[in-house]
DNA sequence: GGTTAGCACTCTCACCATGCGAGTGCTAAT
DNA sequence: ATTAGCACTCGCATGGTGAGAGTGCTAACC
């Protein structure tokens, strides 16, 4: 247990290494905090507290920079999360309302807003449903052995695929089949169109193959248009300039699996319910490359088990306060439009 | 005029800082290519290369770089395009017909391949046509006032929108009116629609507002999706280890918009049909961030006025024989399996 | 005349010594 | 418990030096 003043400290020495990006000294501290106290006093304490390994100096004669477990302390227990201006949620929500009515285009939007307030890089995926279910299916014709099949969710997502056909089909024949399924898929997930025992055609079978590989596909599928958004504030960060780090990292990052670079296990699913925000620091981190960054993330949820991500890249020495902040207004308002838009 | 002995010269000093990324100096030539001459000699001749702006010295004691001209006489004159080997063509042609039959799927592979085949960076987008033709439409219901338009073009691809109802439908009225729409613009372009002047209900006037929108966008929107595969490569790069410049190149990498980062503009519309491929080289390229890059591509056509683009990015000092080579493979293997998917 | 050997010259780069400044830890006094 | 003072440690920037690479030029050679 830290005592009140030591606490503070810590406090100012996040906060003011996330400012300048330099080991913070004693002098410096007493000086930018007008704490009433001599700096040799200040450093007792950061020895003390170099002791509890919430601290660390870079070599011998250099000022102290938070370890990773200093930040995590900070985080749990010092900071405080910043409020958004009201000025600045309107604005926001604004542009929300201006852009297209589109799941889509809201998480890009949501991804470009992340990246650019604050100045790192921020994935967001879009909503989809762990169980998601055929609202609407439609094969139309490409030429005679080719036929485009397309899968409206009940997200209103839209999946298509090719298909190679055995035969010939008019598109009516083709009509008539989409149809026929129409009615018997209608509302069903993928376990329950492949209970559907029944004898059919040949077409129908493979159709009926093919929706299901989808709908199973469609929850890995996470799209990547939003991602990437923002790296290039990430590299420009001091800490990454050295080179060789870099590469490794953009190496994760342009892997499409994003779930490896950005595990959201941690807490998350068991009071998701209450916009808990997740914090990965550092070191905290499974993968290699990523341990010199944070991860701020959430998820949100919509109607009909909709669910999505929405989180922010930087190195650690971020604005946690801000980032967690906005992270968390961010996903309140993606929640905020699916509730519309399934008014 | 350059001698032979100059061209040839030119071709190894070109070669040789390919490989090494080393100024390359005269004793390294002599050495290296077994010429029957001395040093002393290359100097002559290197420095009248130099006079011609061909290559130059980073600095007085250096060896020589060649110059944006230097490699642009090279591509022209010395360059011979590397041939593929059958095995390799067997390998590559493998994977795309592995592949899910998918336009899309097939751009992004191109894409992975020539990143990864040629460490560069890849750009490849999908096949449109310049005036898109509607193929078929359709209407969803996601509830009373939400519908989902989806639009099939002629080329196979996909389109979709969520449209807002000034009134509640239905499913079948949705589905009717679909239906009555397809019959209308069934093989039209935004242009052709928007000239059947009629009278009819507000939601049709909508719908078809939305559509030739649609279509009109369709040509800009260049889906990303095959976008940025390889820019981790391109950045590992000796040239762009030192920092600063990499970060103004992937802001313009960054920025969706393809375009302008490759303009394939140069002497390529004309005789597009023999598989032209085109190479910017540093200093030709009109962004000034690309300043350091060359890219090197070409278009793709397949049946119904298809078009599509794939290209490569990489460092000035890249293997021209190499990546015009692939990439002129690979335009062929796309227009192929173009071919057989339009049947 | 083209080619070459030789040489002086230039420039980079790695290495080392040096000095300064920042910041520390410790001790002794308050 | 706090603080002043001081010796000490490093990192970093500076400057000098020497090796190495590569050049241009001149004069000799075939």
């Amino acid at each position: 247990m830290l005592t009140d003043r030591r606490k503070q400290l810590l406090q100012h020495i996040v906060e003011e290494y996330v400012e300048t990006a330099q080991p913070v000294g004693s002098r410096t501290l007493v000086d930018k905090y007008e704490l009433s106290l001599s700096p040799a006093t200040i450093r007792n304490e950061m020895a003390a507290l170099e002791d509890e390994g919430l601290v660390a100096q870079p070599h011998t004669s250099a000022g102290r920079v938070p370890t990773d477990t200093g930040y995590r302390y900070y985080v749990e227990t010092l900071m405080h999360e910043e409020s958004l201006t009201e000025d600045l949620r309107q604005t926001i929500r604004h542009q929300f309302h201006q852009a297209a009515r589109e799941l889509e285009e809201w998480a890009r939007l949501a991804a470009a807003i992340l990246a650019t307030r604050l100045r790192n890089a921020a994935v967001v995926t879009t909503p989809h449903s762990p169980e998601p279910r055929v609202r609407w299916i439609e094969l139309v014709g490409v030429h005679d052995y080719l036929a485009l099949l397309i899968i409206v969710l009940e997200e209103a997502r839209v999946l298509q695929q090719t298909l190679t056909l055995d035969q010939p089909f008019s598109q009516e024949e083709l009509t008539s089949l989409a149809r026929r399924l129409n009615d018997l898929m209608a509302g069903k997930s993928a376990a329950e169109i492949s209970e559907q025992k029944m004898v059919s055609s040949p077409v129908e079978i493979s159709v009926r193959q093919a929706t299901t590989d989808l709908l199973k596909a469609a929850d890995e599928l996470t799209p990547e248009p939003s991602f990437m958004v923002g790296v290039r504030d990430l590299l420009k960060q001091p800490e990454f300039t050295e080179g060789g780090r870099v590469v490794d990292l953009l190496g994760v990052l342009e892997e499409r699996n994003i779930s490896k670079a950005i595990p959201i296990s941690a807490g998350a699913d068991a009071t998701s319910e209450e916009h808990t925000v997740s914090i990965i620091i550092g070191g905290e981190h499974p993968v290699d490359e990523m341990q010199l960054c944070s991860v701020v993330s959430t998820r949100y949820g919509g109607p009909e088990g909709l669910r999505g991500m929405l989180s922010v890249v930087g190195p650690t020495r971020m604005h946690y306060g801000r980032n967690v902040a906005m992270v968390r207004y961010m996903s309140t308002l993606m929640e905020e439009m699916l509730g519309v838009y399934f008014a």
